[in-house]
RNA sequence: GGAGCGGUAGCUCAGCCGGUAGAGCAGCUGACUUUUAAUCAGUUGGUCAUGGGUUCGAAUCCCGUCCGCUCCA
């Protein structure tokens, strides 16, 4: 039997250079139970959990627990064990929550409490007991019946400081699950925010849809996308930047209020705040417009902050957001002479002015066709952007880097669009949606020309999607919110790995 | 792409003005009938990320590479 496993393990390349005596004197006890018993069982039901146990039972006194012999039947993952001869205490975990067990060689027989010394901290167990509470007050279960339900072969890293080493906690993600309470609870949170935003939004006769993940033409989003091939098609596929486009044709197709929560893919660079693959949510409302989605825009952040915390006044990396005011409203121009006191306006309606200070801050110089809209939002993002600490919508985008969103009627420079910062982060981008499809081909055709003098992130011109247009769109409001970043937010996460189960790393073999 | 920091036992870390690698936890053996990161005694375990170089001698100094973190573009 044990030849069997060394001999599996030996074709098996990456078990084989980590292994050590601790994993080979597992796998023997693992090879005595095979030769006994069934090693991985699947009969054991839980009847109860540790949580519930404490919330139920953690404030009756000795005396009460002691008069009612309370029976219970958990499973848990053994944490920590404590042998003192004839008597024994480990603790299981349960989900989020740890209960201590007792083991004493009187109840158990020797054979059984021989059984439990051979036990490891990892091995996943079934006991049944009843509950008591030891001198110190410890909710405790007596147990009369110990089970093991799973063998675990590799040991626990340290029990005292969990697992440290942050590229083990992304590569081995459920090592940090069990280990560290913190990363589990956000992860929990991050479920919980996305459920916010679901509830919100149905309530508010949404649709929730899916729309395709491979794009023939990528669009939506001026970002460089991932290619693929189909084989049987033989041609070339796109992974999504932006649903976009996909759910403005459910609008032409009078599904008038629609939402997709799902994966976006970016190629490009790592960071504290962005994955490749990362999580958006679209939403598309019919007959409403940008300030319409400012509002909703407020309520959604709103909503998952109460939800998720239960307080809009939130602490991140040290600072103090407040989400319960009104979002200040700044154009980009009165955003800039808002935060850099040294600019006038006369200044900023200069263009040459701004060529010459983004010159000096960034070193490299802005291309000769960008407009004045274009520079004033280049500096903005130099010197203003990472300032916003509070919730702030910047308004009135220039129409020559927002292709798809609805010119302004006062000022043909600039489009209906705002995007939403919080803690010096774009968390969310809306619209008054364009819904003229001989000016949306008109974009697109500057797009493309774009692309042709080598912007790699330009989109391409869908026909497509202008033929949907042709059919006519109502006026639309739209909005995208980057959940990842949101997740950081209410969890207090200084990066967006911290708030993915999986984050994109370089692979080793 | 650039800069800084890091990679030592299964885990958490020390050792880094060069002299053959150490602690705690985990593991193993033993003691222990209410422990709480149990305790006590003994003990196993390392190609110091990797490849070169300098040197009588390298975990330690130098260079390259890989992986990670942070900042910048």
């Amino acid at each position: 039997m044990l030849d069997n496993q060394t001999s599996e393990n030996t074709s098996m390349p990456q078990t084989q250079t980590d292994e050590n005596h601790i994993i080979a004197e597992r796998r023997q006890k693992l090879a005595q139970i095979r030769s006994t018993e069934i090693a991985y069982p699947n009969s054991f039901k839980p009847q109860n959990n540790a949580h519930k146990l404490h919330s139920q039972y953690g404030n009756m006194s000795h005396e009460e627990l002691d008069n009612n012999s309370i029976a219970v039947k958990i499973a848990g993952r053994m944490m920590l064990k404590r042998i003192m001869g004839k008597v024994s205490f480990a603790t299981l975990q349960d989900g989020a929550s740890k209960i201590q067990i007792y083991v004493s060689r009187e109840k158990l027989g020797d054979e059984l409490y021989l059984n439990f010394k051979q036990m490891d901290i990892g091995d996943l167990l079934g006991v049944c007991g009843t509950l008591f509470k030891t001198k110190t007050g410890e909710l405790t279960i007596a147990v009369t019946e110990i089970k093991l339900l799973s063998k675990s072969l590799r040991p626990l890293p340290e029990k005292f400081h969990g697992l440290v080493d942050q590229e083990q906690r992304y590569r081995q993600r459920y090592l940090d699950l069990i280990m560290n309470s913190e990363s589990r609870q956000i992860f929990i949170t991050r479920s919980q925010i996305i459920q916010s935003i679901r509830n919100l939004l149905v309530e508010q006769n949404y649709l929730e849809v899916e729309t395709p993940m491979m794009h023939s033409i990528p669009g939506g989003a001026t970002a460089k996308p991932f290619i693929t091939h189909h084989n049987a098609l033989d041609m070339q596929l796109y992974l999504r930047v932006a649903p976009e486009l996909y759910l403005k044709r459910l609008i032409v197709g009078g599904l008038d209020r629609v939402f997709e929560i799902n994966r976006n893919f970016r190629n490009e660079g790592l960071s504290t705040r962005h994955n490749p693959e990362f999580t958006m949510l679209e939403l598309y409302e019919s007959y409403a417009d940008y300030k319409r989605m400012m509002e909703l825009t407020e309520q959604i952040i709103r909503k998952t902050a109460m939800d998720a915390l239960g307080t809009l006044k939130v602490d991140y990396q040290g600072q103090q957001i407040d989400l319960e005011k009104d979002f200040e409203r700044l154009t980009i121009t009165q955003s800039i002479l808002k935060y850099n006191p040294e600019y006038t306006l006369e200044n900023l309606n200069n263009s040459e002015f701004l060529r010459n200070e983004l010159i000096k801050i960034t070193k490299t110089t802005p291309s000769d066709t960008d407009s004045l809209g274009v520079l004033q939002l280049l500096l903005f993002e130099e010197t203003t952007e990472a300032k916003l600490f509070q919730p702030t919508f910047i308004l009135d985008y220039p129409l020559d880097v927002s292709p798809l969103a609805r010119q302004s009627d006062t000022n043909p420079d600039i489009t209906e669009r705002f995007e939403l910062f919080i803690v010096g982060r774009e968390l969310a981008n809306g619209y008054s949606e364009l819904n003229d499809p001989e000016e949306q081909a008109i974009r697109f055709k500057k797009q493309v020309e774009q692309m042709e003098s080598g912007n790699d992130e330009a989109m391409h011109y869908d026909a497509n999607y202008i033929r949907a247009l042709e059919y006519g769109m109502p006026h639309t409001g739209g909005l995208g919110i980057g959940i990842d970043r949101l997740v950081m937010l209410l969890t207090n996460s200084a990066s967006i790995r911290d708030v993915i189960f999986f984050p994109q790393l370089r692979s080793v073999d």
